[in-house]
DNA sequence: GTATGAAACTTTAAGCTTGAAATATTTTTC
DNA sequence: GAAAAATATTTCAAGCTTAAAGTTTCATAC
């Protein structure tokens, strides 16, 4: 999806179809150099990070579901990553409160730590990979992102 | 990479994070709407559809590796959609210039066609998921990113 | 209290993805 | 022109991803 068929000069819709194709150019360039230093500088996946980010958000812990929901992705991937990051000894599983089907999951106190050093890591990175996007048309494009966004919130 | 690590309310880079995360989520959102779409209506992949887009826009067909670069994709990678697509008659290799090394990957006939009916339906799709950004707004934003591209593209 | 259905999660099969190693071919160097 | 280096591609192992099907537990209705 980083292509497009060959989108015509003008028309309607044109515009926007341009405009996805640069979106997803830009992501996947940044996630791609992301993915390579998470993996040479610390060892580990991009989908990792964005559990461990959403854990730290989260230090009473979050559902398996409510992890799914904010990552966007489906149940059984959050499960494997779980799985994987709670044999590295990251995350804990908590089975307790009253529902038995549910598990709380939240970082370990190792995994705090590991998560921390990354995130500073990682935010010099991206102040680094954006650093040719000045801080005021960043706002601006994160205004017109979040539009976006709560518009379609809404729809499905 | 679609959370972020707390990002703190302000500081040097924090809109630069705050706009990555965005992005990332804008990206997301609208990938897996797509995927969903593509399996359903087409019952193909996204990455199918990738591969396809490029080779429609090179009748005269392309290298693997032009491919991989072409879509921000490993080797290995595309060596195996195109293995799919093949198997399926909608592309073709043809081992046939100088260099026996390299294959020149086309879309056959029914592979053309098959993404003609695709990109269509697609185009459509875009104009939908983006509706809620003007077209004067999605050229701006277009222009944006593009700079942050050809910026970022002569540094490595 | 027991059947029905809903909810939370895991498992499975198929496919996508990467980085690294392997293979085959071409080009360069001496 | 043979050895060495470079290039194009494939193979491989490990991990990520989804949708669909399966399991267990909870809530509701009767």
């Amino acid at each position: 999806m980083v292509a497009g068929p060959l989108p015509a000069r003008s028309g309607p819709g044109k515009d926007r179809l341009r405009l996805w194709i640069r979106l997803l150019r830009a992501s996947r360039t940044i996630e791609a150099e992301l993915r390579e230093r998470l993996k040479k500088e610390f060892n580990t996946t991009l989908p990792r990070f964005d559990v461990m980010a959403a854990l730290y958000r989260a230090p009473e812990g979050m559902l398996m579901s409510d992890l799914s929901r904010f990552l966007l992705v489906s149940n059984g991937n959050v499960t494997g990553i779980v799985d994987r990051l709670v044999s590295e000894g990251l995350v804990a599983r908590a089975r307790r409160n009253g529902d038995r089907r549910t598990s709380m999951v939240r970082l370990t106190e190792e995994g705090s730590k590991a998560f921390a050093m990354i995130a500073a890591a990682h935010e010099g990175w991206i102040g680094e990979l954006l650093d040719t996007v000045s801080e005021d048309e960043a706002r601006r494009l994160t205004g017109m992102l979040n539009s976006f966004r709560s518009n379609w919130e809404g729809r499905e």
